[in-house]
DNA sequence: CGCTTCCTTGAGTAAATTCAAGACTTGTGG
DNA sequence: CCACAAGTCTTGAATTTACTCAAGGAAGCG
């Protein structure tokens, strides 16, 4: 069940305003988008899309986490995207998307009406041009998606999901990795997003707290004793940069 | 080893002219980009950039194919995209790729110069709404080779790999798909882009085989004798639409 | 407290990989 | 024209990895 919230924060005071679609905006062109702007919500596992749903509008995630997920005739699933707050859901050009958009927490979209936005799009290059770089980001982050998926093995997709993790809630700006992490997903949402089972992400999860690399305070809360350690189980080359 | 040509066929004579990052331009904003454009080809093997190599231009390529590939430390590789005619190279906004491109045959380019065709982004419009376009598809492409990557079974991937090829070499406009088909990679490149060893490729070329789906004329030549198995064996809906 | 959901661990199994040997193709030089 | 070499491909056997199935434990919530 979702609403429509008639609270609107103003574009200025925005929380994601320096990194969303409308980041590159002047005044005017904020007053524009605040005129066709709405806030939704969506309550913990609430599917905001459903592959081949009509799009109404476009927006972009203001608070939560939502996932993109595919899925195969019998029912296997993939999760092929990670949504966090300032990203963009919807495609100028395509009324539909190819794939499912579910709450994982409790999301807030700031949505734009989808005519009025292709409209502004193209009269407004601040708009076009962030929406080429998000773009452009999201495709990098699949490619780098994609070497995981097909060569990594079990231990290595583990230990690129946490330094992902541990990247991602980085305080801006601070050179710092955190050494508290909290894991947003359960086992088995984890599983969907490496192409593991939930077993695999649990014994791998186990073995990486025997060998002291990380240590549990909760089943979902942990601390990363070792990043060394944990680089090295990644695979990846040293000066390899963080994924997403 | 590449080299520049001279030769400059006209814009409104290029065989990619209805679909590059130019297909919406009209005939003043051509004759701009004709200015900064040059044509560089490449022998099957070359390298056509190196992961962080400084990016001096960016383009279209014209004819031939070429693969975008990411490599782990320990030498395993994965094939991130396929580049067939049309499709576009280089970022905007960032001047390094972080994969390496090579030419699987004679690759020609059609260049632009990074700095001037930046400047163009932002003046017209014509040309950021068709890159917007370009790398949307290209997301969608991306996501769907997660979902083979990440659940689809070496059957799976094969028989996906080869629907994909058959919806690619169709006939523009045709509502038949086409039986004599070519492989444009070896069994090796092939595994490179499913996530699978060139012996499992092999193994399940030689069971379609086996099956009498596929039909070989040749080692890389074959037809398929039966779309309705090779589609089943794809894992897929039977509404999916092709892949990339 | 009892229910449900989430997580862990073990044992057996299936799928794809690795290792290995040999066959087919294509091109080159004698 | 044939021999040979290099590259490409096929097939088999053994091995490894992650999966499936199964049972039980811990946490969260009414």
């Amino acid at each position: 069940m979702n609403f429509i919230l008639n609270t609107r924060i103003k574009c200025s005071e925005c929380p994601i305003r320096h990194r969303a679609v409308c980041s590159r905006c002047d005044e005017d062109e904020l007053a524009e988008l605040e005129a066709i702007k709405n806030y939704r919500t969506f309550a913990p596992g609430d599917t905001i899309l459903w592959r081949g749903d009509e799009l109404q509008y476009v927006g972009s995630v203001v608070k939560g986490v939502a996932t993109l997920g595919k899925t195969l005739e019998d029912g296997r699933t993939q999760m092929v995207g990670l949504l966090l707050p300032s990203d963009f859901i919807g495609r100028p050009g395509r009324s539909q998307v190819d794939f499912d958009i579910t709450a994982v927490n409790e999301v807030t979209l700031c949505c734009f009406d989808r005519a009025p936005f292709e409209k502004m799009l193209h009269s407004v290059p601040h708009l076009s041009q962030r929406l080429i770089e998000i773009a452009m980001d999201e495709l990098d982050a699949a490619r780098e998606w994609m070497l995981l998926l097909g060569r990594k093995t079990a231990r290595e997709k583990m230990a690129t999901f946490i330094e992902m993790l541990a990247s991602r809630q980085q305080i801006e700006g601070l050179s710092e990795l955190p050494t508290d992490l909290a894991l947003p997903l359960t086992r088995d949402e984890i599983a969907n997003f490496l192409g593991l089972t939930l077993e695999t992400v649990s014994r791998q999860l186990s073995q990486l707290k025997k060998e002291g690399v990380l240590e549990f305070s909760g089943r979902r809360q942990f601390t990363v004793l070792d990043y060394a350690a944990l680089h090295d189980a990644t695979g990846d080359d040293s000066d390899g940069g963080p994924i997403i």
